[in-house]
RNA sequence: GGCGACGUAGCCAAGUGGUAAGGCAGGGCUCUGCAAAAGCCCCAUCCGGCAGUUCGAAUCUGCCCGUCGCCUCCA
């Protein structure tokens, strides 16, 4: 097995990946804010991170992935207010939204799901290290941290802090330092949820704080730091420079995490999406909408930290392709059961292992796996479940079924407003129905009476049947 | 203004020094009474432009043009 490579945002190059315990790999992603309803930008970034997930194991490494939920946040009280809502049942909501979601597309469960509401002890403790170093100060709306103080701001997004300073301004009703300083604890004003924290008052954690004290907590309580740190190429600045300038002055070995991966954003038809512009669709729509399956293989053709631009064209080609795929699986497959997916060493799964190992080239690897399925003999089908399990796409039972497309209610009494006259319909179900069609075609065509045969076709298509004659006889499926 | 990404066939897109993956669309063939489906085959002398480095560049360097993102909440 060969190395896996990965591009690391801390020093923006392509480098080997080795975990810092050997055989172990801890992972922290940034989790939903669910303070709105999650979309497809959030999908394609946990979907990556699944995928990821998926080959550390194939790997043979031990994995930790811990993916936070930030579950007080200034959006989230605010729409409470605005809707008279409790705060906490607008963040239950959104969240469990997403997790359907999630588990719709297939992406495994974390190990760990933290809340920061149930954190916010080690918050504070954190809180109170660093305003004991320094790093932090009392102000009359809050408590922040001081940028100045930590020599190392803006080495993780490339920025420095003139330039920095020369754009950032401080909001009415902050009482901060410097305008790049921001926010650990905020006092509660009247109506806003609150936790206690004396000597300094109540209060929430401010947002970035949650990400530093968790991943402390369950990753690296010995502040030697962690493998990997994930999430949106939109967090890389200020969210992730701001847990870096949180973390590592109380760290024992800095840097807080050996790899920063971040996932390209994502466009929607040719623009921007975001929750503030509000111009996406709810991914609960979308998967109402479509195949998970799909929209899953639509991500694997563009490289994951790339901006990639979603398109109706785009998901067209992905169905095509799935198509593809299940039709291989029914021609490899021996029967009606589901082979579980096995280890495999050799073969497709390791070419395939071995693409991803280029920093994850999903697109390579399927592309192999497409020419794989080209003469592969039936024998095949471990290696071929390996390899797509590895891509994330797990077959299923409804693989084995060449058309799960339901029946139209009205079949029966259509047709018999189509042929009523001459065929009797009485008491057939929708399948003898269009089977008693079937036959009076066969009658027709074996008598090369191809008026009639054509005829017929005609009347079933009108009823929203489609046929096809092969060597094995004349098969239906309801029409798209 | 600062930082960064991207520009490869009609569309999406991989490839980051050795002579252009894959998908969609399109075309042809096989099969077929017809149709559909399926299978097979074809489809970029060329990688935004111009210079340069090199035996050799889509791949490296410089400049230019274009698209987009971040710099404020964001996966």
């Amino acid at each position: 097995m060969g190395d896996l490579k990965l591009y690391n945002t801390r020093t923006r190059t392509l480098e080997t990946f080795r975990p810092l315990t050997p055989g172990d790999v801890r992972i922290y992603v940034c989790g939903l804010t669910p303070s709105a309803q999650a979309h497809l930008g959030h999908a394609r970034s946990f979907l990556f991170f699944d995928l990821l997930r998926r080959y550390l194991t194939y790997r043979g490494y031990r994995l930790t992935y811990v993916q936070n939920v930030t579950d007080i946040d200034d959006r989230s009280i605010n729409r409470a207010r605005e809707t008279g809502e409790d705060w906490y049942t607008i963040v239950s909501d959104y969240y469990a939204e997403f997790k359907a979601s999630m588990r719709k597309l297939g992406v495994m469960e974390p190990d760990e799901e933290p809340y920061a509401t149930k954190f916010i002890s080690q918050i504070q403790a954190m809180i109170r290290e660093l305003a004991d170093l320094g790093y932090a100060y009392v102000v009359e709306d809050g408590i922040y941290y001081r940028v100045s103080k930590f020599s190392n701001y803006g080495k993780l997004s490339n920025r420095n802090i003139e330039e920095l300073e020369a754009g950032a301004r401080i909001e009415v009703g902050e009482h901060k330092e410097d305008p790049l300083d921001f926010a650990l604890w905020k006092f509660a004003k009247p109506g806003e949820p609150k936790w206690p924290f004396d000597p300094y008052g109540d209060g929430r954690p401010g947002w970035h704080i949650e990400c530093s004290a968790m991943s402390h907590a369950l990753l690296d309580p010995k502040g030697e730091g962690f493998d990997i740190h994930g999430g949106g190429a939109d967090l890389i600045f200020p969210h992730h420079e701001n847990e870096i300038a949180q973390s590592e002055p109380l760290m024992a070995h800095p840097p807080m995490s050996n790899f920063w991966v971040h996932g390209g954003l994502l466009n929607f038809e040719g623009r921007k999406m975001s929750k503030s512009l509000g111009n996406f669709e709810p991914l609960v729509d979308l998967l109402a909408r479509h195949d998970p399956q799909a929209i899953r293989l639509t991500f694997l053709t563009t490289g994951y930290s790339k901006v990639m631009n979603f398109t109706d064209d785009s998901l067209a080609g992905a169905y095509a392709t799935l198509d593809k795929l299940k039709r291989a699986y029914r021609r490899m497959h021996p029967g009606g059961v589901v082979v579980p997916v096995h280890n495999i060493a050799g073969g497709l799964p390791a070419r395939v292992a071995d693409l991803l190992d280029e920093d994850m080239n999903t697109a390579a690897a399927l592309a192999e796996v497409l020419a794989f399925i080209k003469d592969a003999p039936a024998g095949a089908l471990a290696e071929f479940e390996t390899a797509l399990w590895l891509l994330g796409i797990e077959p299923n039972e409804s693989w084995l079924v060449e058309d799960v497309t339901p029946l139209p209610e009205d079949v029966v009494d259509r047709l018999r407003g189509e042929l009523g006259g001459e065929i009797s319909f009485n008491g057939a179900t929708a399948e003898e129905a269009i089977d008693l069609v079937i036959q009076r075609r066969a009658s027709a065509r074996a008598a090369k009476d191809w008026a009639a045969s054509d005829r017929l076709r005609d009347a079933l298509a009108r009823c929203g049947i489609a046929i096809k004659d092969s060597k094995e006889g004349t098969t239906w499926s309801v029409a798209e």
